[in-house]
DNA sequence: GGCGCTCCAATTGCATGCAGTTTGATGTCC
DNA sequence: GGACATCAAACTGCATGCAATTGGAGCGCC
């Protein structure tokens, strides 16, 4: 038998949660990028909701961190320094470590067939965009947090991942995603045949080397953060009426 | 010197944030036990603002797990079952050790001093009541947690260990803090002295007994928790039309 | 041309109002 | 007395309205 007795997790049918759903996706796929401003009139339109609804829900993806919310400013997509994003995945890989050993021979033959056949699924993307290939990705950590039952797990794990997804299409270079896909087969056959030490350490690694592909550097020029590279200089200056930078737009 | 250059973490000075900050801290204090009721216009009312706002902060608290809301009734105090209980501790100790191997040997002398300080706090707090020992002892960890300088690290760890916290409320006997104490003494020096894996160790067992002296069992009669308690023997109907339970109110 | 100032449209922060749902108290029937 | 229908109060879901703040276009000055 699977790891544990049921449980429902999925967000509930509120005009809200359908606005976060979709205000996620747009955003791990690149369709909004970071940066983009979203203004709550402009979204309540588009979704034929108030601003009062819209606002809620920006206020839930600033939560998960997918979302900059400024007092008395339009929200923008998050737009996370190199730094938050190493930290973010160094998180991501303890979590998913987690994951792993609690899964490790304890799948049932139809999850493993699930996750088989969701990683057809990213082998058949590879001829599409890279924004899908990459979503398709996140999702098979999703899936294999979601199969622990352990919603809290599952919730971590899906932020964190989406926020790692952001920050690959901030800093990531056109992405080369087949070696990750096999990365994903080693692991489900390492789940399967339920070596725990042996999964771990896969997943440990291919955490680690989609973070290295893609954070390679702090490329401050396409980091495009003016505020985080002038950072260091102004720690000099004492805290307040630093930055001025009257002219220069933060957002690209 | 310390860890990494400044950053901003604290929550704004919204209305929304201070109503948050303000329920957090009722919650963990258990000044509002599990499944208290927290209707919008009561909280509105008490912190002087409409209803709209209070709900935004329920909003916010739910998607941190210290509240649910299910629709169209009123939100209360989140009740977590045992085994999201043991789910929590889990992944608090995967954050925390993670918190420690970045500190290890990297603390200034003025953020020992004031580890030092907060626990000392802790020991003068040992004749007051159980819910304060119990915050500060919280408290220690996330302030650990911002010597990291990593926000997403801070924000991980606060919910959980705020969560943790919320069960302790639910499932702990009479807490002895004593020895959680000495424990956080040594962790401070074994992060003073720089031992990496000592201090990860040690911290994994802090917490491992933590969990332990509360989650000793299951104790469903204290766990109160009626439809957790009644799910297993409801598995054999089909999930619809299985729980009217009409007067047995979830609430104790 | 570049810099600063003023002013207005765009936008947020928040309260209020209305409609629909849930709760539980009362009354009715057996 | 106990189960069931009925109904009003309580509460949530959401839209709208108003005041305050922001940002940037236009304009004058150097």
């Amino acid at each position: 038998m699977a790891a544990r007795a049921s449980s429902k997790t999925s967000e509930s049918s509120d005009k809200v949660s359908v606005i976060c759903r979709a205000l996620r996706r747009a955003i791990i796929e690149q369709a909004l990028e970071p940066g983009a401003k979203l203004p709550e009139d402009a979204l309540g339109e588009r979704f034929g909701v108030s601003r009062t609804i819209a606002r809620h829900a920006l206020g839930q993806l600033a939560a998960e961190g997918l979302v900059e919310l400024r007092r008395n400013r339009i929200a923008v997509v998050a737009t996370p320094s190199w730094q938050e994003a190493r930290d973010a995945f160094d998180i991501r890989i303890e979590l998913e470590r987690l994951v792993v050993r609690q899964l490790a021979g304890r799948l049932t033959r139809a999850q493993i067939a699930e996750l088989n056949a969701h990683v057809d699924a990213e082998d058949r993307a590879r001829g599409g965009t890279d924004a899908v290939s990459i979503r398709l990705a996140t999702e098979f950590h999703i899936l294999l947090a979601h199969m622990t039952n352990s919603p809290i797990l599952v919730r971590y794990v899906s932020e964190v991942a989406y926020r790692c997804c952001l920050t690959l299409s901030l800093y990531s270079r056109p992405h080369s995603s087949e070696c990750a896909i096999n990365e994903h087969r080693a692991i489900i056959s390492a789940l399967a045949k339920g070596d725990e030490a042996k999964v771990m350490e896969l997943m440990h690694h291919h955490l680690d080397s989609v973070a290295n592909r893609a954070l390679v550097a702090p490329t401050p020029q396409r980091g495009r953060d003016l505020l985080d590279i002038l950072a260091p200089y102004a720690d000099e200056v004492t805290s307040d009426r630093v930055v001025k930078l009257p002219k220069i737009a933060r957002r690209g």
